[in-house]
DNA sequence: TCCTGTAGTTCGTAACTTATGAACTATAGA
DNA sequence: TCTATAGTTCATAAGTTACGAACTACAGGA
């Protein structure tokens, strides 16, 4: 098994950092991981309502990891997983922030929307 | 030729905002529409010392169009952008702004780095 | 030491996305 | 109409992503 890889700070990029949370999936663990650090890869098979196979978690994982955005360690048989938003913070003052900023204005609306009519489910067009 | 795709502000999404700025190529075109807005597609036909061709141009432009990021309009014989900035700002408060003061940054780190060793091109190891 | 269970990774491949040259449409002006 | 300019679309090659199956890694027994 390859060692994990946590780029430096200086090794980060602004490209790294959006693509890895233009993903839903991704951006709903960076948000879960930024209120309760310490979360597990398993913690999250399931992300609102959906199954996420466990290949698919792991290959997140390390999208984040490898765009900077997470730590994760290794305890015992499971991996401890932390954001880096610290650090992140203040070589990009206020970017990441603003992203789950404006996640959480999307996911407010969604809301919103679900309760307004519950059944329909829509598709763009 | 299919008519030019403009979202409703509420048809934006974040994930959208971030894949379609998370790429070199549209981010430094969406920067430059921010401060000379109307410019057109083939205004970019060299970005920092890089030739991109027309067709993969239009790709971009039609990104950054369908992100909602950017409004085009026909002027005759060419396409006049402009940014959607203050609606975007208006839904989701700071975060175009956030990220392109963060790809401000890093183009000033990556000046200074090409000052220090003006030869090298580096690679990721 | 071996067995079993749990946690996560890697591999192979199918599905999707992106980049680009060639051929096209659209418009302006002579 | 002819020519030039601006941009789009198409076909396809190259790259990326998702996920099941098979794997590694570790802990706690027996």
């Amino acid at each position: 098994m390859r060692p994990l890889v946590h780029p430096s700070i200086e090794d980060i990029t602004v490209e790294g950092i959006l693509h890895a949370l233009s993903d839903p999936v991704r951006a709903a663990i960076y948000a879960e991981l930024a209120v309760s650090s310490g979360a597990t890869c398993s913690n999250f098979l399931k992300i609102s309502d959906r199954d996420i196979p466990k290949s698919t978690l792991s290959q997140h994982f390390r999208a984040l990891r490898e765009a900077g955005l997470i730590r994760s360690e290794r305890y015992g048989v499971e991996m401890r997983n932390s954001t880096r938003c610290e650090e992140i913070n203040r070589r990009f003052p206020g970017l990441v922030m603003a992203i789950m900023q404006a996640h959480q204005v999307q996911a407010a609306e969604r809301l919103q929307a679900t309760k307004r009519k519950p059944a329909t489910r829509k598709k763009a067009g």
